[in-house]
DNA sequence: TTGCAATCTCTACAAGAGTAAAGTAATATT
DNA sequence: AATATTACTTTACTCTTGTAGAGATTGCAA
C-alpha cells in the first residue's frame, strides 16, 4: 500500500470532514451541513465535490437516481498528509524539530504537557514491547 | 505584535529558505542558488519574488544599482504558519491530538523519546516559574 | 564608442481553486 | 395534468501560482 501524499485545500477539508461525518450523504445535505461556516451555494459545492471525485478523494454512486458520495481516503491519510507538508516543508523532513517547535511554541498548557508526558511514557513501552518481540 | 498567520506555497518556501541562508542577497544569486533542486530560468525565481516583495514576505532594498532582497518574516513564523495550518486544519485546532499522531506515526527512536521527555520536563519547569513571578 | 553580458521590467499564459448563474431533468404536490 | 420543488449539469469568470519569453537598461571590456 504505497500510500500518496495527500495535500487538500481549505475547501476540500470542510467538504471531506463532512463527509467522513455523514457518510455516505447527498451534496445537498453537506451543503446543507456546512452552511454555518461556509456560505457556499449548492452550485459551489456541488462543483467542488465532483472535482473531488475526479481527484480521488471522494467516491460517487449512483443509486437510481440518487447520488451518493462517501470518502475515499481516511482521515488519518489525510491528517498524515497535512502532517506530513509541514514537516517537510518547515523542517526539512524531520519529525523531532517539529515537536521541539511545538514545545516551544507557548500555546500548550501544563495540562497538556501532562497529557503529553503520558504519551510518551505509554509510547515508550510500547517501543519496548515491540522490540522484545 | 498581532502576528499574522502566513501561509507560504511550496514555491515561497523554496525562495525564502534561500533568502534566509544568503541574506541580504541579489535575485541571481537566488536563482543559482536554487538551481540545484528547482529548474527555474532567473525569470521565473525574480517573478515569484517580486511577487513575495507585494505580500510583504520579501524586502527589497536598491543601492545604487543594485536589488537587494532579504527577508520580511523570520522563519520561526513561517514554521508556526505552517504548523498552524497542520493544526487547525486536520485537528480541529488542537495541538495535542496532533502530537499524538505524531507520536503514533512515527519512527521515532527510543532516544529521540528521551529527548522530548526532557524538553517537557523543562518546559515545565519555565512554565512553573514564569506562572509565579 | 561600440557592443556584450548581466540584470531588470513587462507581459502573458496555463492550471487549479473558489465561486456561482443558468439551464435541464426529475420528483412531488395539488 | 399542471405546477412547484429539488437536484443535477454545463459553463464560466476570477485570482493565485508556477512558469517564462522578450525587450529595456546598465555597466564594463575592447
Amino acid at each position: 500500500m504505497t500510500q500518496k501524499n495527500y495535500e487538500l485545500t481549505e475547501g476540500e477539508w470542510a467538504i471531506l470532514t463532512t463527509v467522513w461525518e455523514n457518510e455516505p450523504c447527498a451534496a445537498p445535505s453537506v451543503q446543507e451541513e456546512l452552511a454555518g461556516r461556509k456560505k457556499w451555494t449548492y452550485s459551489t459545492v456541488k462543483t467542488m465535490m465532483d472535482r473531488m471525485v475526479s481527484k480521488g478523494l471522494l467516491k460517487k454512486e449512483r443509486i437510481r437516481n440518487l447520488f451518493l458520495y462517501r470518502s475515499a481516503i481516511t482521515k488519518k491519510q489525510a491528517q498524515s498528509g497535512e502532517v506530513m507538508r509541514a514537516v517537510k516543508r518547515a523542517f526539512d523532513g524531520a519529525f523531532t524539530p517539529m515537536m521541539q517547535f511545538l514545545l516551544d511554541s507557548d500555546t500548550l498548557s501544563q495540562q497538556q504537557l501532562d497529557e503529553l508526558e503520558a504519551l510518551i511514557k505509554k509510547k515508550r513501552t510500547q517501543e519496548r514491547a515491540a522490540s522484545q518481540k
